[in-house]
DNA sequence: TTTATTATTGGCTAATCGCCACTATTGTCA
DNA sequence: TGACAATAGTGGCGATTAGCCAATAATAAA
């Protein structure tokens, strides 16, 4: 994209009502692969920040939404491909600068998706690509999505300490190795495996379900798991991590 | 209000962009008085809802307003007279139902605040008026102010567990006594006292600044404490009840 | 059989909560 | 002036849960 046509296209812009702000919606949908914490961006087609890369998201579609959080559902599913087992609120953000047209607010969600089911159709649309969190630290995103963006991440580090979040970015089922290294990566802290284990277990969140190959192809087998029902609300009375 | 002068007003509005939704801000004001919860509620003047008692609220003024918490303080200060200590966003909710005029959107917010810097101002004005809260349990509030009310309890219940949101109701300085009576009222549920203490005094968030009359003016002098610097964002790493 | 590798458990210490009885300080009142 | 009522504050034990780290278990490959 270039400065002039940015500009261009802010002087033909003409909002009809000054009265009332922009609002939307945007998501941080988080998965992991190959050992990394990814976030799906996908790429502006149009002004403004056209050619950036950007959180998904967009605008309710008062005829057809019965509510922001099918706004939300419906932009993920449209990028991913699938639902997604959590989707929640993080935070409202709206102010006169964060977009150049016009006064915006936007309603910022997050997302935890497995990355199995979403690969194949996102690798066919060239628009949405994930990216290993590090990596985006360097990109400059649309808008304030780098700010959103951490908004998200510190919200599901904070409430990966209390919670049982990452049950929901593996696929199903998982060894109490996996789901530690999930815990990890969502904390960005190395845990602790038998507090970690002996946690998991003791609030009744997981039942097994068979046994399976190690984590890496070697060594003991490992007991297998799924999440218990009614275990994804679960609350921890203290936090995990130091 | 009639249902028949709603029906005329209702008829008679008419927006002029369907594409885009309602925004407001609306805040539950929490303060405590006569040792008991109470909430600011407004008397609607306007249709839709004249006449219900309603969460103070309102729309964003692009003109004035940087950005939406801006506009939540002014709402505050406008219904108080005062600032509040603690003002922090709970969630937005939009959906095509909660307005009868249109497809519309708020993100509630709650405030914490002494009761008596706003007690002068409050008797002043006459639509606005503290209801313990269980008595607006009895009361049809205006639009979906209700549920609104409920989210921002159930938050203040939650984030009491675990940090030290009461002192933002108290003036300065209070006893021991006054901090548990204030965190057992947010939180509904009786504490026990030794672990009251020894909890929030080996957390060091509290500043001995004297001693002072006991709670009830009889028995024992308390000592008197302030909040330490900084300790507004004090998190336990346990929750506290039960 | 040995070894490498991953899974799982044992057991001690520390922090923090619930519980509840006990002590401390003040004013009142006979 | 000496009990007593009322509120403030402490002592101390058992239970839960985290941190730590070493030991044991199961499997495949050498």
């Amino acid at each position: 994209m270039t400065q002039s046509s940015e500009q261009a296209f802010l002087k033909s812009y003409n909002p009809k009502e000054y009265d009332t702000p922009i609002y939307s919606v945007d998501i941080a949908i988080f998965t992991l692969d190959q050992g990394r914490l990814k976030v799906l961006l996908v790429e502006r087609s149009k002004h403004p920040f056209k050619g950036f890369w950007a959180l998904p998201g967009g605008f309710v579609d008062l005829k057809k939404d019965p509510d922001i959080h099918t706004t939300a559902r419906r932009k993920l599913i449209s990028k991913t491909g699938v639902d997604a087992p959590l989707l929640e609120q993080v935070s409202t953000i709206g102010n006169g600068h964060r977009d150049p047209r016009h006064w915006s607010i936007t309603t910022l969600y997050m997302a935890l998706i497995p990355y199995a089911p979403t690969a194949e159709f996102i690798e066919a649309v060239n628009e949405a690509r994930w990216f290993p969190i590090e990596e985006i630290e360097q990109l400059q995103l649309a808008f304030d999505h780098s700010e959103l963006l951490k908004l998200a991440r510190e919200r599901l580090k904070n409430k990966t300490a209390y919670t049982v979040l990452p049950i929901h970015v593996l696929k199903r089922p998982f060894s109490l190795t996996q789901l530690q290294k999930a815990f990890e990566l969502l904390m960005d802290t190395a845990l602790e495996k038998k507090s970690f284990r002996r946690r998991l277990l003791n609030a009744n969140v997981l039942k097994e379900v068979g046994e399976g190959i190690p984590d890496g192809g070697k060594g003991r087998p490992a007991a297998l798991y799924e999440p218990a029902d009614g275990s994804e609300n679960h609350l921890f009375v203290r936090v995990f991590g130091d």
